[in-house]
DNA sequence: CGGAATCCTATTTGATACTG
DNA sequence: CAGTATCAAATAGGATTCCG
């Protein structure tokens, strides 16, 4: 999450700073874009240019593909590469870091898997 | 570095990305919450009163604190419960079902502090 | 004490249009 | 093709007040 806790107009603002530092919040705020964890199924099957990653998920819209890619890429999940053929083209990988996520994106698809089974 | 890519993410056979049916969504959707991290937290630790809730976490509003409990209430995680104490208590607790989230809440844990200490 | 109701702000997402 | 700009809508969260 971006800075501090924004809707304290008022009061002095005491920010807890194990609150800031707090691993659970970092690792949901890196994946939790309504959007991120398709674009990670994705980039984990192959390689995706721009328009194949708005093919595979046609009900994003192109300003909501571009923030939620920047966001990965700023965190050092995503890599926006252009090839060198011609005509160039723009693909989208992740990065060695962002296969570490993998691990983690199974874990959260299994409890979740079973969470939606449980309730129906 | 890392060598290969460790946690290969197995692929799920067959996704539908349009599909509201998606694990990683819903465990995501239940564990989303500004404070439901600390929440977990807190009653992985003990029994908690609504107070001690709000104690524990100084930040949060008395209508978030509602408002995130009654989802983890809704969801199965976390039963409010009233003791048959004079005077009664409102207690709020783990369900089995909520402890199952442990080992998911630990690897977000283990990869946001690596995260954490990446970006420095 | 343990909340619910109300109101308000900020962030997120979407829709549409436009550009190199 | 690969985006950006702009605006509108939805949502999350906070502040304050009030109640049993």
């Amino acid at each position: 999450m971006k800075g501090q806790p924004s809707g304290r107009p008022k009061a002095p603002e005491v920010v807890d700073p194990l609150q800031e530092q707090c691993g659970v919040r970092a690792a949901l705020d890196v994946i939790r874009g309504r959007w991120k964890p398709f674009i990670l199924y994705e980039l984990h099957l192959r390689r995706c240019r721009y328009s194949e990653l708005q093919a595979a998920m046609p009900q994003v819209s192109a300003q909501a593909l571009s923030k939620q890619l920047r966001e990965l890429e700023r965190d050092g999940i995503v890599a926006r590469r252009v090839t060198e053929d011609s005509p160039p083209r723009t693909v989208y990988e992740l990065t060695e870091y962002g296969w570490t996520l993998g691990e983690l994106m199974d874990r959260l698809e299994e409890w979740g898997n079973d969470f939606l089974k449980r309730r129906g």
